[in-house]
DNA sequence: GTCGACGCGATTGTTGACAATCTCGTACCA
DNA sequence: TGGTACGAGATTGTCAACAATCGCGTCGAC
């Protein structure tokens, strides 16, 4: 269990992965404050640890800190997702372009196999199921594109809009519009064509902003 | 001044702009040591702050923290450097895009002006002056696009690489090929023409990254 | 009755001291 | 002579107490 509470030993980082978990799994609410000494306590460590904690996850934008006002968790509007979503999409469009260009046989093997599994997935209405498996296909596609600073940046910018993601992945009939973008890049991927790799990661994307644009009533 | 040390006041906010400034300054070599202890002595501030500083500024990659072994200056190698330069290819190629669709006639006589400045900039052999205006002309477009996201990013990346950046600024004769590609930057945002602006930045960074290249013998 | 000043409780920011860990030079041994 | 164990010094990580600041409720004046 990493919630088990680590007395003094490896605080900061204890701190550092316990809290951070618990914002990605939308344990605290957006908004809610987030006071040193009470989570410093919950966590089992002292408060300086949670401070240079929470610093560091205001760097990753999932915490807003105020000076001599404490912090709060990060409340991400839709306009500001849209943002983070458009350069999600380009950052995207540049991983699936590399990952044209080197993929291996044997990768895009396993691509194609992913590919299936997700079909199957939404054929048989599981979405909980899709939705790792989606997770699964960027995680692999990144690692075959071979570039760390888009990875980083991306993962960052996954952090901050998981709410809204998870918000998505509920409504109805969203992966049988998914399904067929992803199946289009692995396609690209496939074929080995960069263009119409990351033409395909665009039109994805694009078709989550307006989903995302939809939310906002 | 910014660097006259304030004694305790905002200690923490004055350690991390103080610091962040003499990396960006170049005034501490890559790789160097950064002692908790002796930076805050030279800084004007406690520890603790120095500490927190740190912290955020190895958030930002322009530092590397090991546990128990203390900091030191991040060095960005040539492939690093030409990874952030992928990702500000295509980031860049977002704003100006975006700017392209933005962009209001005063604003475009704007650029338009700056790009005239540059150019004399150039025939006058002032490539100090072209380099001012340059960080101008992005800044300006970054403005125009109201991208905050993409904003904060490039900034970032940015400054993970404004020593290789500076070295690229000095080879004689790079200002000749930098100067038609921000003016076909400019006319594309001019025209109101975003597939062509983004071409324009992608074709801007691409002679970038292979002018980084270059340098790696 | 409404507006502004004051003070209290809560929370963050800072300080100095202490403990844990690492680096590097030195001595010892095969 | 080469290699390993040890220890001193330096540096980071942790801790608890103290000072500064803020939000908010209360009180008083007009």
């Amino acid at each position: 269990m990493t919630s088990a509470p680590r007395e003094g030993r490896a605080g900061q980082r204890a701190a550092l992965d316990a809290l951070r978990a618990a914002l990605l799994a939308g344990d605290v609410v957006p908004g809610q404050r987030l006071v040193e000494a009470e989570l410093a306590e919950t966590f089992g460590v002292t408060r300086a640890s949670m401070r240079a904690a929470l610093i560091e996850l205001t760097s990753e934008g999932l915490v807003e800190r105020i000076p001599h006002r404490g912090a709060r968790v990060r409340v991400v509007t839709v306009d500001e997702a849209v943002a983070i979503t458009e350069c999600r999409m380009v950052l995207e469009g540049l991983c699936m372009a590399k990952a044209a260009e080197k993929a291996t046989d044997d990768q895009i093997d396993a691509l194609l196999q992913l590919g299936a599994q997700m079909r199957a997935a939404v054929g048989d209405g599981e979405p909980m199921k899709y939705s790792a498996l989606n997770r699964e296909l960027h995680r692999m596609i990144r690692e075959i594109a071979e570039q760390p600073v888009a990875t980083e940046l991306l993962e960052r910018l996954h952090g901050q809009i998981v709410r809204h993601q998870f918000r998505l992945a509920l409504r109805d009939g969203r992966t049988h519009v998914s399904l067929p973008e992803h199946l289009a890049i692995i396609d690209a991927i496939a074929h080995r064509d960069p263009a119409a790799a990351e033409a395909a990661a665009r039109a994805h994307l694009h078709s989550v902003i307006a989903a995302l644009r939809e939310t906002e009533s």
